[in-house]
DNA sequence: TTTATTGTTCGTATTTTTGCGAATAAGATT
DNA sequence: AATCTTATTCGCAAAAATACGAACAATAAA
């Protein structure tokens, strides 16, 4: 593993998407199917509407969770395809961490 | 899973740790064990020395890595046992959130 | 003891993130 | 058409992250 630069851009993207509570909150409520909708996950989660809507978008952006509109309510799901690019990803980087094994201090 | 909701904290504040690409590059020199001494790491990666202080001072927070003093110089390894910790951590949150497979969208 | 060397901490500025209510949009229902 | 439901965007405020130079330790070397 030479540098990586362009790869750290996108672990540090892909982290910095899931580096917040409500953001994990709502993946595990897609992973179990049983709140799908924005209203549903903002009954359960102790954010405003507003702000549900907001972490949405900032995991839509990252490319976590796609959103299909079914009016008048937003459904939202996991994106699988790219979610199991990043498992990939930190599996392969955090392995790389390990890999040398030897504990200097 | 029922909620989790230490496990995202736990989970959230990890990957806070690895939301920033200086951070990312730390911890590959740190794995590499080409370059563990402050000033190394300075004259490869584009941070001015106290903003490395800084990274190094989260990641060492985080427990990613360890600090010892090796007169005048510091030297810095990765906290390899933490860091399988948080292979693990997302590693299973991951595979979770994989684990339903359906796309309803 | 003076002087270098090495890193950290402090003070500060800038940017980004987070959070919320109000206003808005988009479609269904009456 | 008017209204209701659902969710987003806007405007703003507060908090946190990022970055840097200057000042400050702490130790080694002269």
């Amino acid at each position: 593993m030479p540098e990586a630069l362009d790869e750290n851009q996108a672990l540090a993207t892909y982290a910095q998407a899931l580096s917040h509570p409500v953001r994990l909150a709502i993946i595990r409520r897609l992973a179990e199917q049983s709140v799908c909708f924005h209203g549903n996950m903002a009954a359960v989660l102790p954010v405003a509407p507003s702000t549900l809507s907001q972490h949405l978008k900032v995991l839509k952006d990252a490319g976590l969770i796609k959103g299909e509109i079914d009016p008048p309510r937003v459904r939202y799901c996991l994106n699988t395809a790219k979610i199991k690019e990043i498992k990939e990803l930190f599996d392969i980087f955090l392995e790389y961490a390990l890999q040398g094994g030897v504990e200097n201090c």
